[in-house]
Order: C-alpha cells, then structure tokens, then sequence
DNA sequence: AACACGATGGACT
DNA sequence: GTCCATCGTGTTA
C-alpha cells in the first residue's frame, strides 16, 4: 500500500477535498479514517491564511503539493492541513475529523473520551505539531486513497468570520454523511 | 517594542 | 447558549 501521490494534489483544493473524505491519514502510530475537511482554496478566498501573501509561517502552503502545512491556532491547538494546486498557488485542504482505524490504543491514550470530530483533536490525536510543518506527505505523514467512496454533505466554513460574505457562504466543508466523528452537522447537507 | 487576534476546545450556565 | 485559556504570528511604530 503506497501514499499518495504528488499529483493527487496538483488540483483546486476543492476537488482535492472531495476525494479525501474516507482516506486514511497516518501519523505517529495511529490511523484515522478522514470524515471531514474544509477547503481554503486560491486566489481570491478571504478565509485562506495566505490572503496577504506569502509568511514564513504559511512558506508551506506556496510550495509543491502533497506537503502537510501544520500551525499553532489559539495559541494550544495545531491544525493540519494538506497542501494542494501546483506550486506557487498557496491553497490547502484543513482536516478536521476522522476514525481511528489503527492504533487504537495510541489513540484513546491521547483522546481518552474518543472523540476526534475537530481539527485541534484530529492533529493531537496523531500527535503533530509545527515541528511536522512543510514535510512530504509519504513520510511521518502519510496519507492513503480511500478504499470506498462515502456520501457527501456539504456546508460552509467554520470560525472564519473575518472573511466576506460570499466566502463565508461557500460550502466548502465536507463531510461523510454518517459519521459520528463530525462536528456540528447543523448547516451540513 | 507593543499590540491585536486567531481555520478551537473544554468547562460551565 | 457563554466564557476564556494561551502564545505564535503579523502588523504597526
């Protein structure tokens, strides 16, 4: 079984998000099945953090794809995304749930009430932080396609009430229609 | 050097 | 539903 590869990400992040809803992410010894994403997609997303232009920060995100762009939200929580469109474009695709499907053991250690339905839970349950920033994602991380297709639902972003209205308004967080490691579900569909 | 703030999560009412 | 911990980052001066 082989990560994917580069060119699974050298496309709008949207497309990208859409296929990695039931693909497996593996890092630190533990599997998550992923069940929810949100695409920040470029140029012209207000939501996206590369909006201003490149930082050393977000140097990841207008790098090749297929590289992992982690950061520090709120000063306790690491988010992980991957990076996606060709080189040059800053667009990323931020995991925010999955299952455990391997290492449970690892994982109810790190997430006693076994939840993983948020982006801060999902990164501390594989244990990533910014150390883990700009690296491929075939090696500490790695990422696997998907065996089934799941059922989509689709809503807006979350916690971007700095963007405009249109880009607050898109639907571009996606999630399996099942599920219990989703966040709220209220405005999916 | 100072400052404002965030792609959240957990505790609590 | 509300409150707020906590600090790296980007901006302004």
């Amino acid at each position: 079984m082989n990560p994917l590869a580069p060119s699974f990400y050298d496309r709008d992040a949207l497309d990208v998000a859409r296929d990695l809803v039931g693909a497996l992410v593996c890092a630190n010894g533990v599997t998550l099945r992923i069940t929810e994403v949100e695409a920040y997609r470029f140029p012209g997303d207000t939501a996206n953090h590369a909006r201003m232009g490149r930082t050393p920060r977000n140097a990841p995100m207008w790098g090749p794809p297929g590289h992992a762009y982690v950061y520090l939200c709120y000063g306790m929580h690491h988010m992980l995304n991957f990076v996606t469109g060709p080189e040059g474009h800053a667009a990323a695709v931020l995991i925010r749930g999955g299952e455990p499907v391997d290492g449970h053991d690892v994982f109810r250690v790190r997430r006693a009430d076994g939840r993983c339905d948020g982006p801060g839970k999902l990164a501390g349950a594989l244990a990533l932080t910014t150390a883990s920033s700009g690296t491929p994602l075939t090696g500490e991380i790695a990422v696997f396609a998907r065996r089934h297709e799941p059922t989509l639902v689709s809503g807006p972003r979350i916690g971007i009430d700095y963007a405009s209205e249109a880009d607050q308004l898109a639907p571009w967080r996606l999630a399996d229609a099942v599920s219990g490691q989703v966040g709220s579900r209220k405005r999916l569909r």
